[in-house]
DNA sequence: ATTAGGG
DNA sequence: CCCTAAT
């Protein structure tokens, strides 16, 4: 697959300077079908797009090579090409990963630029969401919202023909109490018609005014290519007319129903989460009464407005940007100062976005409308898709035991192909849900454990951990030996997660090496998937779950779970918002949603991610991928922001700043704080 | 209960 | 990661 990124390079102002990276991802091959391009674009003050100076592009460049697998050629002039050779970086991800990666990916260069961010999506430039993903003003410290992790995207059930932006606002309140505004527009073309690639709205859209800088160049010339490939990807909602009762829909129906709905398969056989699932597609909305849903109405009025904002949308790029920055532009940051709640976000956003209909009026109707009918709709949090979910799986468990044996040994996530059933499609990323023993797949982003049942599980289960961990010595063969700490671990949510059926505790027949290998298998799952996933909220997928011998002969289980990056990154922010070793604190609020990682694991990481960037830094640039260490190397900005807030924080032991100062003074950005020496 | 450090 | 000591 090959990726084309136009990355614009203009002014070199600093204040000024505003970086826009197109994401164009043309996909050559047949068998996938990426509708999506992705648009970054940074934005200062009134909404003026400045052009990012090479060393943004290179360090943007660093923080979304690490993740995509996407590598970025400077081009002649103001194009970049990037070009992603990995193909395993394909498969793995379904559409709606491909936003996830979006966000992600902004999130890291958030990240890398500093702070606090809002997120906002828009869907056609009207908001659908809007989430703090992390909000803190400096000077607000300590009634810091809690807030917040809760991402809520479901990409899912934006429709594909619409085009989605996401515009991430960053407060970057630098050491002080500057509190800069940030804008940041990630903007996901899904490209519905194919062969309309004429006035794909690719290229950078500026405000109506118009007074900034020009569209990023780069940008257009990608989006040709791009869009001319995602013709399947178009929902058929053709398929959709009429009234339908979902109730009286079998299966296939159903799912014929979900990929006119969303575009996509589902290899599902749930009617119940189907109904559910279309259900909230079409309206939009999660609180869909899935027995009274009547397609009818919804359809026929997404329809209608798909067509027309289809329309329009093709040539009115500017106006969304426009809009958009209006709505950040114009004072939200404001209000969202001390916002933490989601709900209330939304609430200021569906005001604001009224007012900014007043630039493009027709094209924020469709949604509008959709939504006028209930209250307002608003898309379901991240946690209430995974309570959906949850529940839902728990509702496949019909099956009776019979897959007890094969629920011990599947990984509990994997990729799994679905060519069979669409050979164009990307393979779905699903989850077994092994818990239940039911062989269930549901898709992966919509199961995510808060808790960290599996080890309880296994306590319950008396599962026998031999052959686990076939390598070391160190695993004690456990035929009766259970933990006996598991055994008073077990809590209540975590006993929930059996399910309903419950299922017979027998100890699982073990396959030596089988466990390993899955969960390996899983584990590269969860850094590729982790990554998108992850960043807006935790996934909790409990592998690699070993249990070593204690000194006191019991079983103890030790998690190596490997730091996802984004795990690294909200740490690093952590820290540096609230001081290393505050390390309760950051758990709190930074990792609220992680269950394991616990303070100590913070602190520990953080000593680590010490070490490594004093280290690495003698080397600077040079060794960044060169390692071949298990575990997933960290990107050079982190590293060196790592090392910038170690030495703000005059946390720089001494022998680490022998290395330090080894070569040459470090490059301290903002060390007023590190007023010794 | 949290944190710092050593293993 | 785990464990412990110190707070």
């Amino acid at each position: 697959m090959e990726t084309v990124v136009a990355v614009e390079e203009g002014g070199r102002n600093k204040e000024e300077s505003a970086s826009a990276i197109v994401i164009a991802r043309p996909d050559s091959s047949k068998r996938i079908a990426d509708p999506v391009v992705y648009k970054l674009a940074r934005v200062v003050g009134d909404g003026i797009y400045i052009p990012a100076t090479d060393d943004e592009v290179m360090k943007a460049e660093d923080l979304i090579d690490h993740k995509s697998s996407l590598h970025f050629v400077l081009g002649n002039s103001q194009a970049a090409v990037c070009t992603s050779n990995d193909d395993t970086f394909v498969p793995e991800f379904t559409p709606i990963d491909c936003e996830l990666e979006a966000l992600y990916i902004g999130f890291r260069i958030l990240f890398f630029f500093g702070s606090t961010f809002m997120l906002m999506i828009l869907l056609n430039g009207k908001k659908i969401i809007a989430d703090i993903l992390k909000f803190e003003d400096l000077n607000t410290q300590g009634e810091i919202s809690d807030a917040v992790v809760d991402t809520t995207v479901d990409l899912g059930k934006l429709n594909p023909r619409f085009e989605v932006l996401f515009c991430l606002i960053i407060m970057q309140a630098s050491a002080h109490l500057e509190v800069q505004v940030i804008l940041y527009l990630f903007r996901i073309y899904k490209l519905q018609e194919v062969t309309q690639s004429e006035s794909t709205p690719v290229d950078g859209d500026q405000s109506g005014d118009r007074k900034q800088a020009d569209p990023l160049p780069g940008s257009a010339a990608s989006e040709p290519s791009s869009s001319t490939i995602y013709a399947s990807w178009k929902p058929d909602f053709s398929k959709l007319k009429g009234e339908i009762c979902l109730d009286n829909l079998s299966v296939k129906d159903l799912h014929a129903t979900f990929k006119a709905t969303f575009g996509r398969e589902t290899s599902v056989k749930d009617k119940q989460w189907l109904k559910r699932r279309i259900s909230m597609g079409l309206s939009n909305s999660c609180d869909v009464s899935i027995t009274t849903f009547n397609i009818e109405n919804n359809q026929l009025q997404k329809k209608d407005k798909l067509e027309d904002c289809s329309n329009e949308d093709e040539n009115r790029d500017k106006d969304s940007f426009n809009g958009l920055e209006e709505q950040n532009v114009s004072g939200d940051h404001k209000v969202l100062v001390g916002q933490s709640q989601t709900v209330q976000m939304e609430d200021h956003f569906s005001g604001n976005s009224k007012s900014v209909q007043s630039d493009a009026p027709k094209r924020h109707i469709a949604f509008e409308d959709d939504n006028q009918g209930n209250k307002r709709v608003r898309k379901p949090t991240r946690r209430y898709i995974e309570e959906v979910s949850e529940s839902d799986s728990r509702e496949y468990t019909g099956r009776p035991v019979s897959s007890v044996r094969s629920s011990g040994n599947v990984p509990r996530t994997r990729i799994r192909p679905i060519y069979n059933i669409q050979p164009i499609r990307r393979p779905l990323v699903t989850r077994q849900d092994s818990l239940g023993g039911s062989g269930v797949e549901i898709p992966y982003v919509s199961r995510i454990r808060r808790g960290r049942p599996r080890e309880n599980f296994m306590a319950l289960m008396k599962f026998q951990p031999y052959g686990m961990g076939m390598t070391t010595g160190l695993v004690k063969k456990a035929h009766d030996a259970h933990d006996p700490e598991s055994d008073i671990d077990i809590e209540n949510h975590e006993v929930k997660d059996t399910p309903a059926t419950g299922w017979p505790l027998q100890p699982l027949i073990k396959e030596p090496g089988e466990n390993e290998q899955y969960s390996e298998q899983s584990a590269d799952l969860n850094n590729n998937s982790d990554g998108h996933v992850d960043s807006y909220a935790d996934v909790d997928s409990d592998e690699n779950i070993l249990t070593v011998p204690t000194a006191k002969g019991g079983m103890r289980r030790k998690h190596h779970r490997p730091w996802t990056l984004s795990e690294v990154v909200k740490l690093v922010e952590g820290v540096s918002r609230y001081g290393a070793g505050r390390w309760s604190e950051i758990k709190r609020i930074a990792f609220a949603t992680c269950s394991h990682r616990t303070s100590v694991d913070l602190k520990d990481k953080w000593r680590n991610l010490l070490r490594a960037s004093f280290a690495q830094l003698p080397a600077e640039k040079g060794a960044q991928n060169s390692k071949k260490h298990s575990s997933i190397p960290i990107p050079a900005p982190i590293l060196l922001r790592v090392r910038e807030l170690a030495e703000m924080q005059s946390q720089v032991s001494p022998d680490l700043k022998a290395v330090k100062f080894d070569g040459h003074s470090g490059r301290n950005v903002n060390d007023m704080k590190s007023g010794f020496l």
